[in-house]
DNA sequence: ACCCTCACTGAATCCCACA
DNA sequence: CTGTGGGATTCAGTGAGGG
């Protein structure tokens, strides 16, 4: 049976029953609305969200202040809108706007939450509690963490994120194929790892103070979205922040909905959000492809020409350089063997995406080897 | 210095009040209990347990004659059980156990859970609502989970640990150098990789049969008892199951009590645990932290003559030099007092390690204070 | 261009013995 | 009980600046 049918079967045998084209008139899309979520929240109508995603205060409750080693003091989060008095307080609020959420998804629509230690076990109870179903619960780990400056814990290296339906029986969105592409291949775990946002990414006032104390990394919602809505979807996420959300919902063609109470990060957001730039029809085609992404095997893109033999492969930071075989093989002083194999035997590493490790040069750009996969794929798709 | 010896001295430096040496004689230590772990554990007295390591059943129909804590009857089976009664019943489950754990614990005792997405969030919330005080959750990422054959949702690749001291100012076990040793000298993270139980470490009954559906990997218990008891302490599992708790605490020479109700379970525990022979004293003793080391104040130093009055004294980037006094205070321009002093008020810091901050010459080399104190304390030893 | 050093930073429930 | 003060404690990454 050609690929191509059975993703075509699949997708007409789904009866979420979404209305696509014509998104109920009276939705606030692309808009990011003004105050408490809870309130701006009872002004929508039921059954018009495909999927929440959320970030609510973690109600940290910090001690006094902290030093590093060297005596630099920590920035920590100690905005009033962290605090609360008592789990109760906590729960009762997440109660409210859990509720909200769970009336304007609709019967096929699931929700995200994310959280650490403090808060999930409080979140997660609360929206089992609900009605809400647990699919799978997801953690982040960060590859470069705070460290635990006084010796006193383990490292707080990740937060869980919880993904949810409506309840046990209810349908859902779920991009297996783009995930398992996305993972090389092999079915995407529970773990999922990133850096926390910094650099470029993170978003800064006037002053270069960080513009949000909490602003999550990109990559962490391309992957949600990607995973769990599709094209034209609604997205909305009640605590916006700085609009991460919003971004990359723009970004993959969803739309999407801000609740956020503070100006400053409302304005921040919209400008943001205006930058982004949606991917074309053909990116968006490819990562969203409802066919079977066939697997592809590195020598069939050298058969295939989009890489010649004798082309020069690096690593990121050009520690290693590797010449490209005729077969597909890669051969570095006397190392060869698959992309995969020398990456790993170079790197002394237990395992090595060669698709991502190894990079070449068009067009005076550096590109991952991924990126002559996805031409490919493009290129051979009909 | 022989390492014995650093540890005693350290060990009777502590002040966390155990009774090592003479546990309560009513204690059964090394006994699998058997029966209800509630009924069980009442029988235990107060304030005796160093540590209990928890693995409850979340499929409640296992046991087919389950009781309310009220006394009611509930068949899981054949009651339509609706969400409510489902989760309530469980957390009335959680609730019993987790306070009785709660009473028998120490004041400055720990906790350890796990589970997974079914039952932690449950778990959590309620050991939260009992006064316990979360200190870490910890996600154990399995290398080989059972993939998602139906690529419905995403690889459930991790189980979730919790580590709760019995409140928010309550003292607790961290073997922190102990686990930076074990991690190659980097901080030990919040997120463990180890294979799931399989191969030879499996039991097995007769038949070739699992013996236990979720056996935990010895390599997990062994990481929490290494890093949250001392030697002598008694850990308590009140889901003992095939007694990979007793096992792996009698390996590291720490006492043990488990309940159990299932017979099968217990004999191939007493087998299992029957054949364990505990590591000998040279192997158990660990990395001990600088906070266990014996005080050693810097005059003394002065004393006895291993660093002299007069010598200069300076930090690593020699901005600053002071004079080391006869009675071990140091003196810069119009500054005096200690070490740490004088080196927290040059630097205007919250406070400063005199140790690690100043520095002196020795043989052309420069060396820390710290390397004093060592010397000093391997001459003065025993 | 490249390398090296230094300064800074990130959702953190972050000390403890002794007087 | 509180207050005092000795002194233990950090990883990965970014970015600026100098050589």
């Amino acid at each position: 049976m050609p690929v191509e049918t059975i993703a075509r079967t699949r997708a007409e045998s789904r009866t979420r029953g979404k209305a696509k084209a014509a998104p109920a008139p009276a939705l606030p899309l692309g808009q990011i609305l003004d105050g408490d979520c809870v309130e701006r929240l009872r002004e929508l109508p039921d059954n018009s969200i495909d999927l929440v995603f959320a970030d609510p205060p973690y109600n940290l409750q910090l001690g006094g202040d902290l030093n590093r080693p060297d005596g630099s003091h920590v920035d920590a989060v100690t905005n009033d809108w962290d605090r609360f008095d008592s789990f109760k307080t906590y729960d009762d609020f997440s109660k409210a706007w859990l509720a909200e959420c769970r009336r304007v998804l609709k019967p096929d629509g699931a929700l995200w939450v994310i959280g650490s230690y403090h808060n999930i076990y409080r979140l997660g109870a609360t929206l089992q509690d609900l009605g809400f179903w647990i699919l799978n619960d997801i953690v982040w780990r960060k590859t470069n963490p705070m460290p635990n400056f006084r010796g006193t814990r383990f490292t707080n290296a990740h937060e869980t994120l919880i993904w949810a339906s409506q309840g046990e029986k209810a349908k859902y969105q779920f991009n297996y194929r783009a995930m398992k592409t996305l993972n090389d291949e092999l079915q995407m775990r529970s773990d999922w790892t990133f850096p926390i946002c910094s650099g470029g990414e993170r978003l800064k006032d006037d002053e270069g103070h960080k513009a949000h104390p909490t602003q999550k990394p990109e990559a962490l919602l391309y992957r949600v979205l990607l995973a769990t809505t599709e094209r034209g979807d609604v997205v909305l996420d009640p605590f916006f922040g700085t609009g991460t959300t919003g971004a990359i919902a723009k970004r993959l063609g969803r739309e999407w909905i801000g609740c956020e109470r503070e100006e400053s990060y409302r304005a921040v957001a919209r400008a943001r959000i205006e930058k982004e730039l949606p991917l074309d029809e053909t990116a968006l085609t490819t990562m969203q492809s409802k066919r079977t992404a066939p697997r592809v095997a590195f020598g069939t893109l050298v058969e295939a020409g989009f890489v010649k033999p004798g082309t020069q492969v690096f690593d990121k930071k050009r520690h290693f350089t590797a010449t490209v075989r005729a077969d597909g093989s890669l051969v570095c002083d006397k190392l060869n063997g698959s992309i995969h194999q020398v990456g790993k035997d170079l790197q002394g590493a237990s395992s090595c995406n060669g698709w991502t490790f190894w990079h070449y040069e068009d067009e005076g750009l550096v590109k991952p080897l991924d990126a002559a996969r996805q031409l490919y794929l493009l290129a051979t798709e009909d």
